[in-house]
DNA sequence: CCGATCTACAACCATCGGGTTGTATGTTAG
DNA sequence: CTAACATACAACCCGATGGTTGTAGATCGG
């Protein structure tokens, strides 16, 4: 089971890994400029195999884009995830509204009630 | 202890309650309209306590509210928390930008390091 | 009243997530 | 080569989470 749709994970990795506060901060920070992954170890009251998993989060979410330099790996934030997530917010409302772009019945059984089962992990625009 | 915890609990509870899909297709659905947990609950092919927890997190999160009508408890997605949830990544990009409105050095030794741990976890608005 | 329905909640189980430590590998500096 | 540093990754602990079933209380319909 579970088709392996990419659209629904995306989805689910990006708000998973926001919902950490130390996770955020990441973000924040490597939007601003980029630093090692020690650097930001240095930064946070735990350990670095700690924050080196939190940047694995971000990463898997893309989040953020990890830079080989030498012997180590430079952070930057990812704009566009922002981004994505924002356009993931705006489907919750938009559906809300009454502009479904898409409609996709997941569930919904043919039951006479108002409003059918709506995908709303769609990945339209690509990239 | 642990003194304030209602500022970044709250965008750890909005986010985390985001990242399932089932709770999100609960949220668009009770955007459009009203339902009661069984309404919600048949469908999804989960088991009634099941969906039933999952409205639990997303009240917690404030993301919906119930309203006790007769023997049942109808639902209705709340948008405030959906502009909520946007303002909480607009911080993030904000402070990208350089537009920080309120530092907070939360670790941040004085390191002579580009950038302070900044807080991005402030609930200005009120609301 | 009784029965059906909606809800709440507890107990339980499996998995995930965040934390730790420890070890291995790669890379730069002497 | 060797030492020091940056990273990767595995193993482990433990609490949170998503799922189940079962039970109990409220409320509606006869």
């Amino acid at each position: 089971m579970v088709v392996d749709r990419e659209s629904g994970d995306r989805a689910d990795r990006i708000f998973a890994a926001l919902s950490d506060a130390t996770r955020r901060e990441i973000v924040a920070m490597t939007l601003t400029a980029e630093y090692s992954v020690s650097e930001l170890a240095r930064r946070f009251p735990v350990s670095f195999a700690a924050v080196q998993k939190h940047v694995a989060v971000l990463e898997r979410a893309g989040l953020v884009i990890k830079r080989r330099s030498g012997r180590e790996q430079r952070v930057r934030g990812n704009a566009d995830a922002l981004r994505e997530a924002h356009r993931l917010l705006d489907q919750l409302a938009d559906v809300w509204r009454g502009r479904v772009e898409r409609i996709g019945a997941l569930l919904a059984e043919p039951e006479p009630e108002p409003e059918p089962g709506l995908d709303l992990d769609l990945d339209p625009g690509g990239a």
